[in-house]
DNA sequence: TGTACATCAGTGAACGCGCGTTCACTGATGTAC
DNA sequence: TGTACATCAGTGAACGCGCGTTCACTGATGTAC
């Protein structure tokens, strides 16, 4: 078993978590569950981590590192103004209801991050920043607008999940976007109100 | 042991998983949890509750009731008005951040919820709409306005309950207050933008 | 090039522990006479 | 009013189970000679 062999090994353990706690929860997902879904057993875990608490941490940068690829690397202004918009879109989409295993890991996970203390909770404030700068409309500081961009975006997400039926869920993702609408438009960086 | 006594009891078994679920999550709590904090062992549990996922959507009904009474009770549309502003400034206040045990049970345990079906996603889904009609700052229907400021309530309080360092948790809250003065201003059910 | 050996990813049984739930029991209650 | 009895809230031990983690072992690898 070569030193390529375990880097795969540990690329679907770090895939499989991220699936799987985006889907079930940290808590409601197990070390055995990871490993299975990654084609291993759970003995071999701790030759990968040194804890569950460490897979948390990598799992969940390594779905955030994914969903910020596109707009971080966007060359230009108008290119990334361009990702934004994108991603504004598929985030308030009914695709992203049913897709938690790829969906938003803040949204996910958040309320059970802030609960803990650690690694996990220390790169998940970090994400709060860094998202935060990637949804400001104009400048790239952490600004009032990302934030509340944010918030938007992960309350609906969380509202939408929670209705029963389709018709709720519809007009929570549609009123998320009509608010997400009345941000961009009221809350730019430079001019205030 | 009187039927008065049985109801004191069946009450602060209540309050205390209400308290506990929101402060720790459902699944991190456990029934012996909730039973010691209302001076009782755990056997007695079953005298109240058929089981556990009956208790949490009693405790999470109890936590939505007392949010809402004061609102829900206003006689005239002015005194409405004037208890929904108080609600507003209370949500997105620091004190909210740390009160987790009284805080908002959607921003506390939605993720969670959303993840279960039966009579606790019912619940909640229930308190959705509720909850959207009462924070529509004119109408009494479910409407994008209620719904867009309960996102944007629920993910300010779980973004900056991430955040490690106040002045990110400040930062959070603040852009979370904007955000409701924006939504406030230019979401009103009868004037579209 | 061929052989002996150290390394270590992965296996699967086992550990102590806490979970939700069950159950035999206790003892205070309210009721029947 | 006083006594015997059924009820049942609450106790604490016990149940089967799955958790995170450990460990002895296996067998393929890359290296040393």
């Amino acid at each position: 078993m070569s030193d390529a062999e375990k880097q795969k090994s540990h690329k679907r353990i770090i895939d499989a978590a991220s699936s799987l706690f985006r889907d079930r929860g940290i808590e409601a997902t197990s070390v055995a569950d990871v490993m299975q879904a990654a084609g291993l057993t759970h003995g071999g875990f701790y030759r990968h981590f040194a804890s569950k608490e460490a897979l948390v941490r990598d799992a969940f940068k390594a779905a955030v590192d994914d969903v910020q690829a596109e707009m971080a690397a966007a060359p230009t202004d108008e290119v990334r103004r361009a990702a934004r918009g994108e991603y504004l879109a598929r985030y308030l989409s009914g695709e992203h209801l049913d897709d938690r295993r790829r969906g938003c890991p803040l949204a996910a996970l958040g309320a059970e991050i802030s609960r803990l203390d650690g690694p996990v909770r220390s790169e998940a404030s970090r994400t709060v920043e860094s998202m935060a700068r990637l949804l400001n409309s104009d400048e790239a500081d952490v600004a009032e607008q990302g934030l509340a961009m944010m918030a938007l975006l992960l309350g609906t997400i969380t509202l939408a999940r929670i209705a029963e039926t389709p018709e709720l869920a519809d007009a929570v993702l549609a009123a998320g976007r009509r608010g997400s609408t009345v941000i961009d438009e009221h809350m730019k960086p430079d001019r205030p109100n």
